[in-house]
DNA sequence: ACCCTATGTTAACGTCTATTACATTGTAAG
DNA sequence: CTTACAATGTAATAGACGTTAACATAGGGT
């Protein structure tokens, strides 16, 4: 009968989305080390078994974090290229809409790049980088036709945001920046 | 009396180095996720409680496998450093190097830059880091003098060069390249 | 009204980190 | 040589977590 004292309804209504909120709020509070599945759910209020009717397991809920995190980051960037006139100045904001992501949403960023989530083992994931890598397809058009152009200009432009980034965040602790 | 069956000596020698060795077999053959104080122990012959004789904690040991793959990083970048002529080649053969040890020491690359150790609370850490730092001093000599045009320039290449790297390893799952 | 499925709960197991009290060894001073 | 001490290892234990299994409840469709 006590289902959690509180409103006391025995279904959330929404757990799963309540959990990948929690845990966005949970690693950006102490990182990802010390997010623990358990403490997530004592936040929320169900019990520790809870997460597994909507999760396989912990890396489960990790990689649909990481595809939260793809969603607010493709918004960041279309916001950013959406006012370029040209592919050149599209590009280069793209690239800054990169670098600020990184700068602004750390948890999110390092959702994507430093959980060495298998990524195969995850088509969600997987698809919910595409529209991320669309953006890339600027990158011929500058190039114009150039399909080995296109791609080195591509790399170079990716490395060198991704770089910048870590060179940006890197000595910070780890749960610093939020919201 | 027993002490582990085998050869039966209550005491190992160099516990502390085996545990950093039998850390990095275990990372680099699962992953950091993966690996325990636990294992690592069982593998050598200890009980789990032995490492506590010489690390505070599961980081200060991960710290001490960061330490250690920093003096390889260190020797790679010198080994190829050392046959350049000129400081441009210098750089040159440097970049390379971060790059190469980032594909052949994979579980080594990942201990600087995938594990979010808090450098601040490791001074070792923190030392390690300074032969390497050291190379780039190459840079304010190329530049020759002008200090924001060098600070400028370090900072372009080490994030062109750590993107790269970071490029070249993704969607690779987490244990594959070893020794 | 009734059953079925989705979603929670409790209880349990095994593993992990970490601490505490105790055992063993090497060593150095008397 | 032996005796005391510091270093190093063990065993036992506590508490957290991940995960599973068996059971409970709510809500929707027939």
């Amino acid at each position: 009968m006590p289902a959690s004292a509180k409103g006391g309804r025995y279904h959330h209504g929404d757990l799963r989305a309540a959990l990948v909120d929690a845990a966005i709020d949970l690693i950006a509070e102490r990182g990802v080390r010390a997010f623990s599945l358990a403490e997530a759910s004592r936040r929320i209020g169900v019990s520790a078994a809870a997460p597994y009717r909507h999760f396989a397991d912990r890396d489960d809920l990790l990689a649909a974090v990481a595809v939260r995190s793809l969603q607010v980051f493709a918004a960041m960037v279309a916001a950013e290229a959406d006012d370029a006139p040209d592919p050149r100045q599209q590009l280069a904001a793209m690239t800054r809409a990169y670098v600020r992501f990184a700068a602004q949403q750390r948890p999110l960023f390092d959702a994507l790049y430093s959980w060495g989530l298998d990524k195969s083992r995850y088509p969600e994931l997987q698809r919910a980088w595409e529209p991320v890598d669309a953006f890339l397809a600027v990158v011929t058009e500058i190039c114009d036709g150039d399909a080995v152009a296109a791609d080195a200009l591509a790399t170079a432009l990716e490395a060198t945001a991704h770089g910048h980034a870590m060179l940006l965040l890197e000595d910070e602790p780890d749960g610093s920046a939020a919201a």
